[in-house]
DNA sequence: GAGCCGTGGGC
DNA sequence: TGCCCAAGGCT
């Protein structure tokens, strides 16, 4: 059971935190240039599990492509995509544009002011909508993520799992008992950039923090114990091969499904080791896998290619639950026609959106 | 509710 | 290198 804060304490806490965060808070964001939802709302999308220094370019760059949420709302998918690669969680541009979709749609135009409506939203969970509804719209309501969690946790020693999806209900209801009800929008701003400075997850620096006095993990000596997360599973490996087929065409280039992992990216062909030749309990050499590998390709996609291993260690990529190994095979091969993908030269591959893990292919082509 | 969904940075 | 971490949401 925590030890609640009287009303005296929670006033002081928050002059003592909004004062702070007047004097030393990240004022030349560039989302926290005005108080449109449109921009509050970019901004926190892209934040979802990016930090700030990678986000800044990446903003100012979306707007400067969609100005307005009708924009974004006609733009075609691959500008999406191609607006969004590097930031990863791809999902998220998609579910953006649905959202500008059903704000013309189902709002006339008009954005939604409070938090409840705002999560009818695509991607629009518990916390963006709480960060819109605070920021733009002045609604008294916390908004929880990383930061508020361990902010929370050390000031209250809170030992509730934070990643456990329950979890977020203690420290909702915690927030909206300290949240100031005039500024509620800067209070969830300063909580955030207080996890991000004096807070962090490592090397933290209570002992300079302006809130060190609130801070009763510190004051106990005890603050390495929070906030309690349990550890995440470790990344499932899987073993591909990569084909890079050159034509005087260009690369045989393939869209990846829509739906799962890099949907709707641009890649070259993949094959899942596991997906014909693991599955029997035969012992494969190399060799053997590549012959495999080739049968498939033509089978596949109409291609004859003689395979040739590239030298050196596969490309490694990890994501948040897989990691992946990936051995290139290449061949040069005549213009063929073809079963599925198609030929594309450099210079078009180059507008088309891809992830990170075909970038580390063409490096090791290179 | 557990698994899925990217990438870059720090140590 | 192999972890963990960073302004989560969807299924």
């Amino acid at each position: 059971m925590i030890e609640m804060w009287d009303d005296d304490k929670i006033n002081a806490f928050q002059a003592t935190l909004l004062t702070w965060y007047d004097q030393e808070g990240r004022s030349t964001l560039p989302w926290r240039q005005d108080r449109e939802p449109y921009h509050i709302w970019v901004s926190e999308i892209m934040l979802q599990q990016t930090q700030v220094q990678t986000v800044i370019p990446y903003f100012e760059r979306f707007m400067a492509t969609f100005p307005t949420i009708n924009d974004l709302a006609m733009a075609p998918e691959q500008l999406l995509l191609k607006t969004w690669e590097g930031l990863g969680y791809y999902s998220r541009v998609r579910n953006m544009q649905k959202a500008a979709r059903q704000i013309i749609d189902d709002y006339a135009g008009s954005w939604p002011d409070n938090m409840q409506e705002l999560q009818k939203l695509a991607g629009i969970g518990p916390y963006t909508a709480a960060a819109i509804a605070s920021i733009a719209f002045d609604e008294p309501v916390p908004a929880i993520d990383g930061n508020a969690f361990r902010v929370f946790a050390r000031l209250f020693k809170i030992d509730a799992d934070i990643a456990q999806p329950k979890t977020r209900k203690i420290f909702f209801e915690l927030g909206q008992q300290i949240i100031d009800q005039k500024r509620p929008g800067d209070f969830n701003q300063a909580i955030m950039d207080l996890g991000s400075s004096y807070m962090t997850a490592k090397n933290y620096d209570s002992e300079h923090s302006p809130v060190k006095a609130y801070n009763a993990a510190y004051l106990d000596g005890t603050e390495a114990l929070y906030p309690v997360k349990s550890k995440a599973p470790k990344p499932k490996p899987v073993t591909y091969f990569a084909i890079a087929v050159k034509s005087p065409a260009g690369y045989l280039w393939e869209q990846r499904p829509t739906k799962g992992l890099l949907g709707d990216f641009w890649m070259m062909p993949l094959y899942a080791l596991t997906d014909f030749i693991l599955d029997n309990d035969a012992h494969w050499t190399e060799e053997e896998m590549i012959q495999a590998t080739q049968k498939r390709l033509a089978a596949d996609y109409g291609v004859v290619a003689d395979l040739k291993r590239v030298p050196g260690r596969p490309v490694t990529h990890v994501y948040t639950h897989l990691k992946w190994t990936v051995t290139i095979l290449t061949a040069t091969v005549k213009k063929q026609n073809l079963q599925r993908g198609q030929w594309q030269t450099m210079a078009d591959i180059q507008n088309d959106p891809q992830p990170k893990i075909q970038d580390k292919i063409w490096q090791r082509l290179k």
